[in-house]
RNA sequence: GCGGGUGUAGCUCAGUGGUAGAGCGCCACGUUGCCAACGUGGCUGUCGUGGGUUCGAGCCCCAUCACCCGCUCCA
């Protein structure tokens, strides 16, 4: 499928449009059209009816209890100091002004013991000892270094660099240098006019002065535009979620384990905006955190991993494009057990791309914000305790506290968190719909047609009532018909030229199905329903129609 | 952020420094008898934006914005 006919589309049908086009749109933002909107709140609905209204059965057969929560984009600052935002997000990054690699300061001499080129020179010297093997290194700059790192000093001016070097080294003999000051002055071509440097881990290259690089994007409150103002967009809806779990769970008699679910914008400063609406800066996530017990975290993580993936499958994504991909233990966020990434083989990738992650968070989340907020998120089981045996502490009320406070009677919560990106999803739902196929004219010769072929709940109008031609009655027919549907469902009245030309405009925008009013219907009170993929058509009772369209828009 | 490419009607795209075009779509009227019909008429443009060169710029130059591809980044 070639993504380009597939933005066309989008923007001639009324999809997706460029944020603020007439003034030269801007980089990562889009806007739903009218047709998209429709996609993309049945797709919120679908998720939010399917997972926190009526989710299915749990490992055990159980009933899943979930709410909802709709919190503000604008939360207090602390809140992504304790999430782990402002300090991973904020790090002072260097970039390298030869190749644009960027490195996270902090993180530089460990990128640097990874990398190839290093990895490459290390064994042309001994450092310890401080001796320099000049020629050996000589040999390396004009070999391998070429290949490695292009950009090194060393590799483009190796007699004066390994000149300084000497000097170094000669000139004080009893400190010998260690690896990082060799790499500085490997990295170094003029000494006197800029100092010692520090090597790109990409190319060699020096890199720059290190500057702050934030994803989060901010902005202020109140009147002053000060540091103390400053607050953030939220980068997730997540942490909503995570602050209001005691509000949560003193409001509503829940009791463990149930989920907290929430949709909603959230924003990052992403680089590199790229692939249409794949990553964007502004984006809507549907986002899931239940909370269980410790010991049944593990069930429950396979639990929301199956759900999670076979929900995309029921809504039409086939199973052969949909990639669920288990983490690595390197690649795992440090308090994470485990973690799998639902991708999705969208056409402008030969990779697969993450629309969803069900994560393992353990407690890390709400062990946080308790530290941070200095407030008690742990959960009681008051059944467990009422029905415990308490003859051990024989009625010493300090031994009973302390019992209270720990395992199996008190516990922070383990999460899991299925994350989906909705507009992700909607994408994947219109790359998925895309079709070409050929259908017969007038003549019954083969034309070609394009067809959204979106799952019937999700697609944006779920059927045309048409007029077969506009005497005799028939607008009149199909009015009424239009007029009764369009209380409970998006339907389309359209009498506008031919009917072959008005079946085709509903294929394009993946009407499932179309009601046509004819000359039979003044006879009987019977329609036919034509079917958007097979292109089949059926009489039916003009008074079963209502009922035919909930059967068939079933979830 | 770097390198390469693109930007002309709603869409797809022609356009050689000298009057801005085509196809499709859209609208109106007539027609219509089940899969992109036909006839007649009509609308549609700051040629991405801002400068410059020139008697004259859609075309040449500079800058800028957006999109695409490749790097890079993606907690």
């Amino acid at each position: 499928m070639d993504m380009d006919k597939l933005v066309a589309l989008c923007k001639r049908r009324g999809f997706i449009f460029q944020s603020s086009e007439i003034y030269g749109g801007i980089n990562g933002f889009w806007d739903y059209g009218p047709l998209g909107v429709e996609l993309k709140k049945n797709i919120k609905d679908a998720w939010w009816h399917d997972m926190v209204r009526n989710p299915p059965p749990g490992p055990d057969g159980q009933e899943i209890e979930m709410v909802g929560v709709d919190c503000a984009i604008i939360m207090n600052p602390k809140v992504w100091e304790a999430s782990g935002h402002v300090g991973t997000f904020a790090d002072p990054m260097r970039k390298c002004p030869q190749c644009g690699h960027f490195v996270r300061a902090d993180q530089l001499w460990e990128a640097l013991t990874l990398c190839t080129w290093m990895n490459s020179l290390i064994q042309e010297f001994t450092p310890i000892s401080g001796a320099i093997d000049s020629p050996r290194l000589m040999k390396w700059a004009q070999g391998k270094g070429k290949r490695l790192a292009p950009n090194l000093a060393l590799v483009r001016n190796p007699h004066v660099v390994l000149s300084f070097l000497a000097t170094r080294v000669n000139g004080q003999p009893d400190a010998p240098p260690d690896l990082m000051e060799m790499t500085r002055y490997f990295a170094t071509e003029q000494l006197h006019a800029t100092g010692l440097q520090e090597p790109c881990p990409q190319c060699g290259g020096p890199l720059g002065e290190a500057k702050p690089f934030t994803l989060m994007l901010e902005s202020h409150t109140g009147t002053e535009k000060t540091e103390a103002s400053k607050v953030y967009l939220r980068p997730e809806t997540a942490q909503g979620i995570f602050v209001n779990f005691k509000n949560v769970l003193d409001s509503t008699r829940l009791r463990l384990p149930f989920g907290i679910a929430q949709t909603g914008k959230a924003f990052r400063n992403e680089i590199t905006p790229r692939n249409y609406t794949f990553r964007s800066r502004e984006f809507e996530q549907m986002e899931i955190e239940f909370f269980c017990h410790p010991d049944e975290s593990m069930k429950w993580f396979e639990y929301w991993r199956e759900v999670r993936k076979s929900w995309y499958t029921k809504l039409g994504i086939k199973s052969d494009k949909l990639r669920p991909r288990d983490q690595g233990e390197k690649e795992l966020a440090h308090y994470s057990k485990a973690c799998t990434d639902i991708e999705y083989m969208f056409p402008f990738s030969d990779e697969p791309q993450e629309l969803e992650g069900v994560a393992h968070r353990g407690d890390y989340d709400l062990a946080q914000h308790m530290k941070h907020s200095g407030k008690d998120l742990s959960y009681f089981e008051e059944e467990l305790w009422a029905k415990a045996d308490k003859s051990a502490y024989g009625g010493d009320k300090k031994k009973e506290q302390e019992a209270k406070s720990k395992l199996p009677f008190r516990y922070v919560p383990h999460v899991i968190e299925p994350s989906a990106g909705a507009d992700r999803f909607t994408l994947a739902v219109l790359c998925e719909a895309y079709t070409e196929d050929t259908a017969p004219d007038e003549k019954g010769a083969p034309q070609e047609r394009i067809v959204m072929k979106f799952h019937p709940r999700l697609a944006p109008i779920k059927a045309a009532i048409l007029p077969l031609v506009n005497k005799e009655g028939m607008p009149e027919i199909a009015h009424k018909l239009y007029r009764e549907l369009k209380q409970d469902y998006n339907v389309f009245f359209d009498d506008g030229g031919a009917i072959g030309r008005r079946y085709r405009r509903q294929d394009e925008i993946g009407t499932p199905w179309c009601f046509t009013i004819d000359g039979q219907t003044l006879a009987d009170q019977t329609v036919t329903i034509r079917d958007r993929d097979t292109l089949k058509q059926e009489r039916m009772p003009i008074a079963q129609v209502a009922n035919e369209l909930k059967r068939r828009l079933q979830p």
